[in-house]
DNA sequence: ATAATATATGAATAGGTAATCAAGTATTCA
DNA sequence: TGAATACTTGATTACCTATTCATATATTAT
């Protein structure tokens, strides 16, 4: 069986107009990469931990590593994904650096995620 | 220098009374740990294009595939997870297997991504 | 200037994961 | 019954990524 078998096959006759309409409709493809790019950020348990420390209280990386108890270098490089992502922000003070939340949106979409994962099945 | 070096430093002395407050509010590891999880499932770009198309028409496998230009195969695989992470249900109908999203969470967690993500810097 | 502190960063590595391939089950149809 | 269709699933593989380690930079203190 080769590839362009498997993906044509006859319920997409039947349903072709379902399918011809969402089609239509799907956003571009770079689109939802991007979203798909962003909620990545979101899944790992350090950067999650990261986010939700900072969405209590601006920290610097060492306050970070001591509460997450883990090293300075990774916290600091997930840092350094979270600010590329624009979901934090830093500023220097002397020696330390403190990260806070870049916006709002950071703690909703936390809210809408913790609404799902704390419903039981 | 060894980790526990690494760990604690002055500046977390400084800011102990913050921390500790931080600390105490924190959230079960365990609750962090799921809602990263949450967020895994949507941090890829083939299960994002199979939750926006279910979350604009219940479809079958073979449709998806054909949508995505994708083999059956990694549809279902993917739909697996997004199963097991509750996000999509599905009905039997002969040979066909169609899903659909579980509930409006999934829009809604959605919603708040598009938001962030299309933000410009 | 030197040492110490706070952070950043590049390279290496170990663990995870998405797509593929091959084989399986379930259902329909001739 | 046997072939075809729709879907599932286990194993393999290639790629990605989080942490570690070693080192570098920037700032402060002595």
């Amino acid at each position: 069986m080769n590839n362009s078998e498997q993906i044509k096959c006859d319920c997409n006759v039947i349903h072709e107009e379902v399918v011809f309409k969402v089609r239509k409709k799907m956003p571009q493809e770079e689109s939802l990469n991007q979203l798909a790019d962003l909620f990545k950020v979101f899944g790992d348990s350090t950067r999650i931990k990261i986010l939700w420390a900072l969405s209590e209280a601006e920290m610097c990386v060492c306050d970070l590593a001591f509460l997450l108890n883990m090293t300075q270098s990774a916290i600091s490089h997930q840092l350094r994904l979270l600010k590329q992502a624009r979901l934090v922000k830093n500023r220097k003070e002397g020696k330390m650096v403190f990260y806070s939340l870049k916006d709002a949106h950071v703690k909703r979409i936390f809210k809408q995620g913790m609404i799902h994962s704390e419903e039981k099945e």
